[in-house]
DNA sequence: GTCTATAGTCGGATAGAC
DNA sequence: GTCTATCCGACTATAGAC
């Protein structure tokens, strides 16, 4: 007897909302992967290991499942980002750090981004969603714009900003936060690219590695930071 | 009467493989901003002013017509790159350039690819398509890779290696090459958040002349190149 | 070659038993 | 709360008239 129908037996006590996190789950997988239209609410539902009439009890049909997903990216990331930020945030406030405190602060938020993006085993599906709403926005992307990208973006301005001498919310200053974000963005939405040129099979901890070395350089020599030397 | 109302009441005369183009080009316009399974044949057929029985008869489906999209994508694409790289390719056979001559080339290539990225007015559709394809690669995504993504990685990581002194077969100077695109490729994938968080209506010709010479600027950093001064 | 009509399948949503 | 059975609309593809 397998645990999952050893549980899926007892009917009330041991998963009151079992069925809500096997759909989301579910979901996030499948969503990840394709298209809203390219998931069936069969599919789903067969998945997760739940009726058919259970994305309609309890998210109200196909779209409101899928936002749940956005909402459980959100929070997924958020708990990952928000504490940095907020930190950063807090301490841009309340004084003014030096160049190399400042682009220390960015390799932070960078690695925060690199977690999110290459190393979470969840990160694939996080961004195919991210990626898609972007290209098709659909009210999933306010939850992901105000709770993820907008912040983060926000918060790297402020940062270029001191670093270069510039208005944080000047074009400028912004267009160069993108562009420097987008190094890290090329990795996941062309993996299928990367990996196939590269001969890779996927993003392991070693292939992670040489990426981070490398977008690591550049951060530095594109924010105009000279490599600290050995006096 | 209007135009195409008076070539539409000609049978054979005007329009011999009419129907092919159209249905090709309202593909490409729904292709662009919908997945394969987001776009019916009906709305296809009707977008293109056709039959619905014109999709199975000149492409055997809408599979069939999706690939035809793809040929299509590559051979615009291609018009635009193939004689660039290659010149560049032939020149890089017959010679050592110099690192200046190597990063005008590198230039040049930036040119096609915000070109093709951000200023043909199918761009927009164009990237859709290849992006949608690396997050779930089908049969379409070979295509592309041989025609148009593998050509220019392949001639930008020859020049990246010239310039850095690195191996163009290197794992590090692939990865190199891909941060270079990448942040071009950003200001395509995240054009909702861009636009939206610069207050842009889209990309004019003034918004992609501040991208353009920020991303100048940026690979010029990122390959080491000094700036250029009046003696 | 072009079109209409339709077959056959699969989609999301619902009613109602338990 | 959970499940089965079912409705009905939309889909791709095809047959056959013109």
């Amino acid at each position: 007897m397998s645990p999952a129908s050893a549980r899926a037996g007892l009917k009330q006590p041991s998963a009151p909302e079992d069925a809500r996190k096997r759909l989301v789950d579910a979901a996030l997988n499948l969503f990840g992967r394709n298209s809203f239209e390219g998931v069936s609410t069969r599919t789903l539902s067969q998945q997760a290991g739940v009726n058919l009439a259970a994305i309609q009890y309890y998210f109200g049909g196909k779209e409101g499942l899928y936002l749940a997903v956005a909402r459980h990216i959100d929070s997924r990331i958020g708990s990952l980002a928000r504490p940095v930020l907020a930190k950063v945030e807090a301490d841009l406030d309340a004084r003014t750090p030096t160049r190399e405190e400042c682009f220390e602060m960015v390799c932070n938020l960078l690695e925060v981004m690199i977690k999110t993006t290459l190393e979470t085993p969840d990160s694939k599906k996080w961004v195919g969603i991210l990626v898609r709403e972007q290209m098709e926005p659909s009210p999933a992307f306010d939850i992901l714009y105000e709770g993820v990208m907008s912040p983060m973006h926000h918060c790297l301005s402020r940062l270029t900003g001191l670093i270069l001498g510039l208005d944080p919310e000047a074009e400028e200053t912004k267009i160069r936060v993108f562009a420097l974000m987008g190094q890290l963005i090329m990795f996941h939405v062309s993996r299928t690219l990367v990996t196939r040129t590269l001969g890779w099979e996927g993003y392991r901890s070693s292939e992670v590695e040489s990426i981070r070395a490398i977008l690591l350089e550049n951060v530095r020599a594109l924010l105009g930071m000279e490599e600290k030397r050995a006096t």
